[in-house]
DNA sequence: CTGAAAGCGCTAACAG
DNA sequence: CTGTTAGCGCTTTCAG
């Protein structure tokens, strides 16, 4: 049904293999021939078939990106920004949204190796564990994993500097004069969100008057910094100062203390992290912490084709980029 | 490099076609045979080539997904439906985001099916012009249209019931008593949003004191809705009830109007559209038109399947979710 | 039940 | 510069 080289070929008077250089555009084809071939190409419609190319060129030019929920804010924007440094270079991104779940992310890595994508992008999936560590490498499909500061491992890496982050927020709260603090964040190992939580605790416990803040672990969305923001103030009532792990979570923080009657940031300070858009609309504006979501997607697909390019196996390729506090009406002096 | 099904075959002392039958759990090969060949596939770590499969069976199992932006929460709901579906049928979801610029869609449909991919989930991008309408159709792949009511053309639709939402949004803000009303909508001609608009334009002018209300077109986003409602409060400051096309936009309709020193609701009403997770959580807790935006993405990649499974050209099938109004705090009865 | 052979549509040496 | 010839890795008749 569909026109192949076949019929361009017979069509246009060459063998196929003309065809396929001249439309290809590749050197050793007469000026003559090649208006010829595309001419006819043209006016049969014909549309190479790029599974075909794929199989004999061992390349799909089509990337995965593995992430945990394509809802959650920071996702679709890291998402964006790879889609489009992939659209660029003329490759294709295949959505995988892996809950975190180990044994989803590993039947997406065996799925996407046996389409052979030529590479992925992965958020980190909790902990890897050795065997997993293993099974990934295995695949051998060039992998870059984001939100990850460089492990010991094989893998490429492309996060924001989330421990300065911890200790910025440390940092603000700490000179606004908090000395009960707390630190709601996600599941505990959770890559990222750990760094953080480390950045943060460590800046605290370097204060002139150390702080040891209570810490919390819950589920990373609105939801779980509801709840969490509901333990707290059953637990510890008197904590003036809350830096949640993400804006999501930050925000469900919010909800729930002022559901309980808590002004913020006059009774309670929050700050997030992320800086998601909506960070600037809820009310009250949320301080927090700014990482570039855009740039890290774009800077893993980047690093990725690079890894494609020169045949899999070089050494991995690590970048950080920095964050920075953004200061809106969340968060205040602590009352005298 | 990688161990193909030669390998298996040889192996196991089998031929080839032995050797697929058995790993496709079909009929017609002896039990011992197929176990013994299971065993040495496993052994061999052998991971089929869907891309040669593919080559032969004319499916690549893979579909896509045309959106404007990812980055619109609405579009990240639906996303994560259609993937969820998606890989419960076993199939792949390419990603791409269009930002409703026709050629850039137009690149991606023919990119797409140089791929092969089995079927196309799109947004609809503007309005479909009849060249692009032929172009797509010509393209060879089913194809569901999101967030189109059923047009004369030939393709599967999936939305929800846009025009009765704008109708329960001016029966609500009518019952409120507001006289002086605004839609904030997005592009002329941007298809549900027009049907948004009309559905809230014929509720209004069907009222026993028929109201027309002021119509601003601008962008879809945030931005959009702080743009526009700062030209509304310049052109007509004596508007009490705004009606905006999308949450997002509601979101920067308000923020543009608490700038400017008006207060939500007390000094003007404002709702919105969707019913995004964050609806709740502004301040005020918007009041919205909620539509099934996972399940739309759901049923959109079943619909499409079923397209896939019968060869195309079947009928196009149909399907319209219904809304309903979320009363939260952003709405209040017109001051006397 | 299993093997042999053809071929999906394309690229890539290798001749000429 | 262009044609011939092999495949890429798999499925699928068609024999046996």
């Amino acid at each position: 049904m569909a026109v192949t080289i076949k019929d361009v070929a017979r069509e246009s008077g060459v063998n196929v293999s003309t065809v396929s250089r001249a439309l290809n555009g590749e050197y050793g084809v007469h000026a003559d021939t090649r208006e010829h071939v595309v001419a006819v190409a043209q006016r049969l419609k014909y549309r190479p078939n790029r599974v075909a190319r794929g199989l004999v060129t061992g390349r799909s030019h089509t990337l995965a990106l593995v992430v945990s929920d394509i809802r959650n804010l920071f996702f679709a924007e890291v998402a964006r920004g790879a889609e489009d440094a992939a659209y660029r270079a003329g490759y294709d991104l295949v959505l995988c949204n892996s809950d975190l779940d180990p044994e989803k992310q590993m039947r997406y890595g065996q799925s996407l190796m046996e389409k052979r994508v030529d590479g992925i992008l992965m958020n980190s999936v909790a902990v890897l564990s050795k065997k997993q560590q293993e099974q990934l490498s295995g695949l051998g499909v060039p992998i870059v994993l984001l939100n990850r500061t460089a492990p010991r491992g094989v893998f490429s890496t492309v996060c924001a500097d989330n421990e300065a982050g911890g200790a910025l927020a440390a940092e603000y709260l700490l000179k606004l004069g908090h000395r009960k603090i707390a630190h709601l964040t996600g599941p505990r190992h959770h890559g990222n969100m750990t760094e953080r939580a480390k950045g943060f605790v460590a800046r605290l416990a370097a204060a002139r008057r150390p702080v040891r803040p209570v810490l919390l672990h819950g589920k990373n969305n609105f939801q779980g910094g509801v709840e969490l923001a509901q333990k707290l103030m059953a637990q510890h009532p008197d904590v003036t100062a809350v830096f949640a792990a993400s804006d999501m979570m930050a925000f469900g923080t919010i909800r729930a203390l002022m559901e309980a009657g808590r002004r913020i940031p006059e009774d309670v300070s929050v700050m997030g992290f992320d800086n998601v858009e909506l960070a600037s609309i809820v009310h009250p504006p949320l301080t927090t912490i700014h990482q570039p979501k855009y740039e890290i997607g774009q800077a893993a697909v980047e690093i990725l084709l690079r890894l494609v390019g020169r045949g899999e196996h070089q050494g991995p390729e690590h970048r950080m980029f920095a964050v920075e506090l953004v200061e809106r009406q969340s968060c205040m002096e602590r009352k005298a």
